[in-house]
Parts: structure tokens; C-alpha cells; sequence
DNA sequence: ATAAATAACTTGTATTTACAAGTTTTAAAT
DNA sequence: ATTTAAAACTTGTAAATACAAGTTATTTAT
């Protein structure tokens, strides 16, 4: 048997594959501004020298950075910078990208961390092994500009979580703790959208009067370890601020 | 080597590119029900082997799948099919996926194609050339198990559309007419969504109670043809089916 | 029988090479 | 000067190859 654990360190400090690491960097570029809308990235064969990569790998960081919704790419032509999302953007973030459109964004804990049975009539069904084990449950609200934007409701399974309920949730962000603290990683998911009115509690939260449309998603995320994922039901005010997606 | 002439001919007629016919008929398969829920594709070697390709061929037809959320790929494991979205598939359509659970949609047409200048304070930015050609205005309902779940305003471009406010919209679809007749493909696109109350005309027309909570849904979709743009402003009831999407 | 090691799979990453197809620039012909 | 042709770019598609890394089934040793 291996160190298991030492092993694990190693391997994400040596081995993040090289078209990931192009990738952060044309992405960090694109959101600092070093390149604008409408900008022409250097060409594939570019970036090969100059990163001494080859092609394949090079159009590999581009492919993400297009599903990503940064770049369009034209043959003949090249890779030009879509412009940055107004609005925020939250219909296709995972991971990394769950910073764009966050920079003004504070999180409020409301109900700190608990464990609770799953709920009956559940958004989505959890696995056996999800139910097996418990739920950790816990409410935040994020504000946008000081003003409250999102209320969520969020699910998670009690596997190998050692502490995770008496953590705190307000400086670092609840995909931030569960990647850096237990190697959890968000991969996807899926989610459900309705317009619905605003009930008290929600109209509450979000300073809204009862009643008031208010977006409803229900988000599973799936994560890199196999059944575990996270469930969200978030309640999101889109009177001043529209949420925002690419497809 | 002997056969050089007739295989290079066999390439020629074949246009659409390899990777895309294996996606497409991989697809198909999924939404007829050859492979289900949780049920393994072949691997990637067995579909090179029977299919005559190369596994960057094949895995770039896999990837489409994956985006698409029709399968989830486990490394060691192989891919996995993903079970189909319950709901209505709308925050991530473009192309031929269009059509996955749009099974029972029919469509009604309210406003006939009417060539109008392009309205003040608009949703997107239309590029110039898009202003000075002016704008083709329709209106429709699309009834789902024939309840009315969407009433959406479209806007394009009227340009080099010969004919076009004389056509029939009602048996196929506006983007089914664009690809054919004018080969204007959709490439994908951006959104915003918005929970709003349903005015008087949204309402009579989604047969909802005024002030209802509607989805709305404001869709710029990219097209082969630069500088060619469809708008488009979504109602959409959220009542019984919830808008499904996959990130 | 049980556990550990091994082999035989699977997908992930990466290189190299080649040509097709669309766009822009340049050079040549009229 | 204008038009046309060619070239020099760009991205798109596709093959052949190699090894890394995760999973499962098999074999081997105890």
C-alpha cells in the first residue's frame, strides 16, 4: 500500500494537465481585460510555440473556453473574445467558473450547518448510499450589490465530511471548502427552472413582498467522487439583476 | 492503395463529418431506448473497431454527447447513459437537439411574419447592418400535451430572405426553415431569464391569471451567416413543466 | 477461502502528421 | 484602377501512436 494521501497532494500539484493550465491562463486574460471584446486570440499555431504544445492540446483549452462561452472560434478566421456576461451568470458555472459575475457577491449563513433526515418528496432522488448516510443541511442568503439576490436551500450527503458542520461558510464559499478541505470536485449537473410566487419565508429573505415572481431552481450538482452530489433549491430575484447563460 | 480514386469520391459525397454521423446515430439510439438509463455504450475501442474510426474521431462524437448531458463519462469505467431530461429541454437547445422532449409541442401562429423597424430599447444590441435591413416580426404559441407553455415574439434580420413573410410556419419550425431554405444554421447563443408577473396578453394568451409568475426568457442566437442574429422573447409557463437544463 | 498481486480492460492526456476548408493578404493579369 | 488568381494564413477533420490513470476481472500466493 501507497501513501495514499501524500500521493494525492502530489499528484495535484504536478500532474493538472496541460490543456487546463492554458486554459486558466487565456481565461484569466479574457476576465482581466488583457483581451476585449472582440479581440482575435493568437492563433492555434501561436500558442503552440509559445507554449510549446501541440495542436490537439492547444484546441483543447480552446474547446472549454468556447462551451465556457468566452470565445467563438470561425474557421479561417480565428478565435475572437465574446464579450463577459452581463447579469449574473449562473446556468452554467461549475468550478472555476463560478467566480464570473460574483466579484460584488456576500454570502450571509442562515441556518448553519444540521444534520437532518432527506426530506420526504425530494427535488431530485438521492442515491441509496446518499440516503444511507444522512443529509447535511444549511440556508444562505447572497447579496449582490448589498441587496439580496439569492436564497438557497442546500443538501448535502454526510459521507466522510469530518467536521463539516461546524465550519464556517461565510468567508469561503461552499464549492471552495468541499474542493480545497475534502477533495470534492463540482463536475456538472442539472437543474429545474419555474417562475412561481414568492412565498413569506422567501419574500422575506430576498425583502421582496409576498407574492412577488421569483425564479426557482433546483440544481444537483454532480461531484468527483461517485455518489456524492450536492442538491441546491435556490430562490433568486431577478427584478434588478437577470440571470444569465450561454448555449 | 488501388482503391484510392472511388474512396476519395465516397469522402467527397460524404460531407458531414464522420464524428457527427457517430454522434448523431449514438443519439438516436439513446432516445429511442437501444441504450438506457445507466446501460454502457460500447467502449471507445469497440466503436473505432466497428464503426472504421480512429478514437480521437470517436471520442470527439462522445464529447457532444457528454456536453449535451445524453451520457457521463467515467474514466476505467466507460460512458455512462445519462437518464433523459424530464421536462422541458429549452436552456440549452441549439440544433438538432431541438427536438428532444418537444415529442408533443405543436405551435399556432399569432402574428404572421410583418416586416417592422427594429423596436427602441432592445433586449440585444442588433449590429448595424442588422438595423439598416430592417426586422421580421413574428408571434407564436407552442402548445405542449395542448396546453399553451410558451407564447414568444421573434425578431430577425431581413436580410437576403426572399419570400420569407409569405411562408407557412406552422408545420415546421421557424429554425427548420431557416436551415433549409436560406441555410441559415443555429450555432448556439446567449440568454437572459427573468421571473416576471404575466401581463394581460401573456396571460390570455398561456390561459394563466394576470399577475401570474412567468419565466421569461430573452434568446440571442448566433447563426452561420456573420452579422446574422434571431431574437427572441420567451413566455414561458412554468406551472406543470419545469424548463430542464444540464450544466 | 481469503487476500494480494496481476492482467486486461476502460477513459484521459499528448504527440505527430496530413489534408480540407474558410478567410485574408498579396501578386499578377487585364 | 479593377479584377482575378495565387499565396499565406486561419480553424476543422482525421489518422496512427504512445503512455498514464482508473476500474474490473483474473490469477496467484498465503
Amino acid at each position: 500500500m501507497y501513501n495514499q494521501y501524500s500521493e494525492n497532494m502530489a499528484r495535484q500539484n504536478n500532474k493538472i494537465p496541460q490543456y487546463r493550465i492554458l486554459y486558466e491562463l487565456l481565461r484569466k486574460q479574457i476576465v482581466d481585460g488583457l483581451y476585449r471584446e472582440g479581440d482575435l486570440l493568437p492563433s492555434e499555431n501561436e500558442l503552440c510555440a509559445v507554449h510549446g504544445l501541440t495542436r490537439p492540446t492547444v484546441r483543447h483549452a480552446l474547446d472549454s473556453l468556447v462551451n465556457e462561452g468566452f470565445i467563438k472560434k470561425h474557421q479561417g478566421k480565428g478565435s475572437i473574445v465574446h464579450k463577459l456576461p452581463k447579469g449574473i451568470g449562473i446556468l452554467s458555472i461549475a468550478g472555476t467558473t463560478s467566480a464570473l459575475g460574483f466579484k460584488n457577491l456576500t454570502t450571509t449563513l442562515i441556518q448553519k450547518p444540521l444534520v437532518i433526515p432527506w426530506p420526504e418528496n425530494f427535488m431530485f432522488k438521492p442515491t441509496q448510499i446518499e440516503i444511507d448516510s444522512g443529509c447535511i443541511y444549511l440556508e444562505r442568503i447572497r447579496y449582490f450589490n448589498s441587496r439580496p439576490i439569492f436564497y438557497d436551500k442546500n443538501y448535502i450527503p454526510n459521507l466522510n465530511l469530518a467536521r463539516f458542520t461546524s465550519r464556517s461558510f461565510e468567508e469561503q464559499s461552499l464549492f471552495d471548502i468541499l474542493r480545497s478541505v475534502y477533495q470534492v470536485e463540482i463536475k456538472g449537473g442539472e437543474q429545474k427552472l419555474r417562475a412561481i410566487h414568492a412565498d413569506p419565508s422567501v419574500a422575506e429573505y430576498l425583502e421582496l413582498t409576498p407574492g412577488s415572481p421569483v425564479l426557482h431552481l433546483e440544481r444537483k450538482f454532480d461531484t468527483s467522487r461517485p455518489d456524492f452530489h450536492v442538491y441546491s433549491s435556490i430562490y433568486c430575484n431577478t427584478d434588478e439583476q437577470a440571470v444569465y447563460g450561454i448555449f
